[in-house]
DNA sequence: TTTAAGTCCATAGAGTTGGTGGGGTGTTAG
DNA sequence: CTAACACCCCACCAACTCTATGGACTTAAA
């Protein structure tokens, strides 16, 4: 399941993509028009914007917004951001491999059933972009 | 991510899986030839009874042994079981169902793509058998 | 130089995960 | 009938992660 840090951050990036090419948008109303504790949601604009998804500008008339067109930008690349890995089992990460303990790759079942999950879950969200975020225009 | 939890009952299973139709296997060779801690072994076990997985046997000859024939046991009744739901949000998940709080669903973009990330999931879970955890003969 | 707004760091409570210890209960052999 | 056996059940624990929150600092505009 995806953590609330992750469901918080696909709130605030829906709305900076509403908001796309409008200047900056202020933490304090994402925070309240999207019901995210503003705190929390600070560190996550700070860690997205780290990951380069999001510029910032500081001052009176700073805020955040996104970086690059939102239909450019995939729902995989997010969930990896704030969420970690996709895949069900370490060992079938593209990007956070780590070999199991114990287990003969070649010999695991179960190894070959999450890479078939992992290929199903990708083509989803690799496709997916922060503009399928918006309900239909 | 799957738990380790879930990772130790699908080597567990495996095990009983190439001992179906063998009678009683004990925890402890199952602990031993799988390298799993005893006691946490022994809840999963338990646990996967009390989900009639698996019947067991007390005494001596006694053990754990597979309830059904494991070609007919899905991997995705086992994820349920010790791992919880499969969908990545409450919202979307046919087991576990929760709404979301402050989020209509049928304006809601991420539910959608959420949808879909379940459906190709499940897809592979729901044909995947305990039977698919073995290597071929 | 005041004010606005993001940045950074530290902490902390709650819940989950991974694991252990010990006694109880039912079964079988002799 | 009783000893050995093996699962059953309960309680507990350390470590970690998740979900925040508070406060000081930096940068930029008016």
């Amino acid at each position: 399941m995806l953590s609330k840090k992750s469901q918080y951050a696909f709130k605030a990036l829906a709305y900076l993509t509403e908001r796309y090419n409008q200047g900056p948008v202020l933490i304090s109303e994402i925070s309240i028009k999207k019901r995210v504790p503003l705190k929390f949601l600070e560190n996550i604009l700070l860690e997205l914007k780290k990951a380069d998804i999001l510029e910032s500008k500081k001052g009176k008339g700073g805020g955040y917004y996104l970086k690059k067109d939102p239909a450019q930008v995939k729902v995989a690349t997010i969930v990896r951001i704030v969420n970690g890995p996709i895949a069900m089992l370490p060992c079938v990460s593209l990007n956070f491999y780590r070999r199991c303990e114990n287990c003969d790759e070649a010999a695991c079942g179960l190894h070959d059933i999450m890479i078939q999950v992992r290929d199903a879950t990708l083509n989803v969200l690799e496709t997916k972009t922060l503009r399928d975020l918006l309900p239909m225009a």
